[in-house]
DNA sequence: GTAACTGCAAAACTTTTGCAACCAG
DNA sequence: CTGGTTGCAAAAGTTTTGCAGTTAC
């Protein structure tokens, strides 16, 4: 690997291969929603909203597979789901460790790098046994500033 | 502050200044739940859980009027609600700053303390202008240990 | 008495599922 | 070909809402 720009690890030309390691027939839908998740920045999305940027790209999907090929993503580790507001799913192309930043007014994710000692977290946790801990996630939570 | 016993926040025959005192109007269904809510410990309740109780009790509420006293309750702050699943709202009776312990399997919540720096989250975050941290939420997600 | 509250059912949302048609290999 | 996928519509699950009737004060 020849690390000298931002790799994208979506190439249009490849994805097919991106696709097949971790399991999954590249078909024409997966492709194409792979392409708008990982071709460029990280980036959060909702399964209405990529479904919305999909379908006004033209790309022919419906809702349902939205849905299901999201889920498949995240199964396969290539999303991560940020849970921040009880009615709604969020998926982050971004699977390495971080936290976020949620506006509450607009629905908002982004991204916060905070140091947290997850160490600590492990020390101070009593994880029951046949338990282990799956994730420590932490949500910045944003209001505006009138009530 | 004497805090010699566990303090009940509610009292069964002065409930209703409890509820006056944030704006609440007590009625039947509002003492009732607020009785199952804050009598006792600290817990963690859904709608749906919360009217399941009642209705055991004998309590003529429905479940919509829970879903809305829960709400009520919330932005009066004798609730708190926890995000730790997108289809779901948990709410709980804790409402000073501590964090949760969520067990995907069994969907169980329970409180953690975590020391954690509010103010180094509050030196990290570029909080936009117009909006303040409403809270800072951590989640430590728990699975089975076999895949 | 009257405004606030409740109950019910219906509506609104988000997400999942069943199954016939379709497509990748 | 053949099984994995997709699309559609329907179902499922949670939460909200409209409105007539009830209750607190």
């Amino acid at each position: 690997m020849t690390e000298t720009r931002p790799t994208p690890k979506f190439e249009e030309d490849e994805g097919a291969g991106y696709l097949r390691a971790v399991g999954l027939r590249p078909t024409q839908q997966r492709l194409a929603l792979a392409g708008l998740l990982f071709s460029g920045e990280d980036r959060h999305v909702t399964a209405e909203s990529l479904y919305e940027e999909a379908t006004a790209q033209g790309v022919r999907v419906s809702l349902a597979t939205v849905y299901n090929t999201l889920n498949q993503f995240k199964d396969a580790g290539l999303l991560r789901e940020v849970v921040v507001h009880a009615g709604k799913s969020y998926f982050d192309t971004k699977t390495e460790s971080h936290h976020h930043l949620y506006d509450e007014d607009s629905g908002k994710i982004e991204d916060v790098h905070l140091e947290v000692d997850e160490e600590q977290v492990r020390r101070k946790v009593e994880v029951p046994s046949g338990k282990r801990i799956a994730g420590v996630d932490i949500v910045v939570r944003l209001r505006e500033h009138k009530g």
